[in-house]
DNA sequence: TTGTACGCGTTATCAC
DNA sequence: GTGATAACGCGTACAA
């Protein structure tokens, strides 16, 4: 910066006003400095800039690859709520730090923090985290998280209504007189505990309906394959089937009908998220719909607020069912 | 810093020194620093580690979010990719950096370097960038690209043997005395373009093979699926049939069907990547499979090496055949 | 509208 | 083994 300054026969101070666009210079200089610069194959150096602003216009966004590893994958769900979030944040010129490592408990992401390396943090899901999260809010820690939304959370949460998704699935499953309920999931996460309870909710009043629950500890496809092997070998056939998400929908699908067990004709099934190929599935496959186009944008908004010292309030994004052949 | 210094009654560098495991520092001092470090709730300002060494400790991750958005993502295996990648970048110690917004041409590119923001790039997939990529290498910037890996390359490209992908493909059809190949997906990118010419290759010397190619502008399922009923409704049946992807696969055989045209009865299939549930699909889809689990670190080891000014060769990663019923 | 002087928090260099 | 000092590149007071 120096030599563009001496290129351009201005001060140092000047050609850092013209960079950052300051209403405070005159066209003209504006006009040479910038030129200098360009010529120059001139770029600010951000870490100084990071440095002196104590500002890292930058946020981190924490992921649980390891459950979504090695064909862990749950559905192409998270990714696209991933490339909701980087859009959002390019427009505010925020980087983007992708899971940075060693985020196991608050201390971690204190240090991160106060390291200056990031300004705040999305997380992607509560998962079995709900301890730590309640000691980040204390924290003091600029921080949004994506997944159930419910009264007494301490932290800004946003996420679809899970409560009314598994509603939803379960007046659909009452309406067509089944009997026998089956959850798929893991519970352990909040927003899929949600969707049980408002399955369970929908069932509420009606005489006779059993609702069994198949618990995962992953959310990867071939554990949800085997363990619905296992189930439909071991267990009451159910008749009404609601998954956590459309990819472990097709994993039931594939595993209860090499056991003759087949939907429509012998269940009903709701899967979530509604991803592209569960309308051309066969059969289709009827499923809760997620906004998550608008999901990206609504977290960095809330976070940004929260970087600038506000508060934000948690959010719930509407949800629909979006009914199809099963 | 200072004020740890201070509490701990030795100078700013004896601090610096032992937060950076420098051998030179007596163990005693060394613990009595680390304590009252941790005491202090206190971590290194990372910008101004930046700033004086002149080095990000940084990686930028650069994906086309464009093509994969709005449901438009091919396959979970980029994001398994990014998850190998991430894992691979921890164990280094250098942050994750995604997508940062605005890489459009070369300019963008060097000025994220030369701002310090980034001391390298790793682009998944070519794309249709093929001149950019020439004249990233010509800037002397550190990146590696995963995708097509050609003879004439001038950069380092890591990717799997996409030849070889194709060839197997076109040599399973050959045997089973198939005639009339299609094979779908959008050459723009080298990698796809490659498994076509491996296609190609097998059905070199045979008579009456033709090969027709139905061609996609994006990765999406949605797209895919379109094309593929607008293909069977207005062009011959295949009787075989190579996708870029297994998620593609699924889109062409639920198309196909609707028009009546079954496989494996009707046509073979081979997909590509081995997504987990290709094995439990009805019918269970025969695919190329990429070694995903060793890509992210053998393209962050390259990387390094060109960040640390040597230089590194491209390296193509075994690929393999699984066979099921398509 | 522009320039001068300083400090952000770290590490490298040298001397002790 | 440890300490003093300077410098990394920028933005912000304040003065002109």
């Amino acid at each position: 910066m120096d030599d563009i300054a001496r290129l351009a026969n201005v001060s140092k101070p000047t050609v850092s006003r013209v960079l950052n666009d300051s209403p405070l210079v005159s066209a003209k200089t504006r006009d040479h400095v910038l030129q200098i610069a360009r010529a120059n194959g001139y770029a600010v150096n951000r870490n100084a800039q990071r440095l002196r602003q104590a500002r890292a216009h930058s946020i981190a966004v924490v992921l649980d690859f390891g459950s979504h590893r090695s064909g862990a994958i749950g559905d192409p769900f998270v990714f696209e709520l991933l490339a909701g979030i980087s859009e959002a944040l390019s427009v505010r010129r925020q980087d983007l730090l992708l899971s940075p490592p060693g985020l196991v408990e608050v201390a971690d992401f204190v240090d991160l923090y106060r390291s200056r390396a990031a300004d705040g943090f999305i997380l992607l899901g509560q998962g079995a985290r709900g301890a730590l999260l309640r000691d980040l809010a204390r924290a003091a820690i600029p921080f949004v998280v994506w997944g159930a939304v419910e009264p007494n959370t301490p932290y800004c949460a946003v996420g679809s209504d899970n409560l009314l998704g598994g509603r939803l699935a379960g007046e659909r499953f009452r309406a067509m007189g089944k009997r026998r309920w089956l959850f798929v999931g893991n519970t352990d996460h909040p927003e899929i505990a949600l969707r049980a309870a408002g399955l369970r909710a929908a069932a509420e009043g009606a005489d006779g309906i059993v609702i069994d629950e198949l618990r995962l500890d992953s959310m990867a496809y071939s554990l949800t394959y085997e363990r619905a092997v296992h189930h439909i070998a071991h267990h009451p056939r159910p008749d009404a089937v609601f998954t956590f998400s459309d990819t472990a929908a097709m994993a039931v699908i594939s595993a209860f009908r090499e056991a003759g067990h087949l939907t429509p004709d012998d269940y009903a099934l709701v899967g979530y998220n509604n991803i592209p190929p569960s309308a051309h599935f066969t059969p289709a496959i009827t499923t809760i719909e997620q906004q998550t186009d608008i999901a990206g944008a609504i977290l960095v908004e809330k976070l940004m607020q929260m970087v600038d010292r506000a508060t934000a309030r948690s959010a719930v994004l509407p949800t629909r069912m979006i009914v199809r052949e099963t």
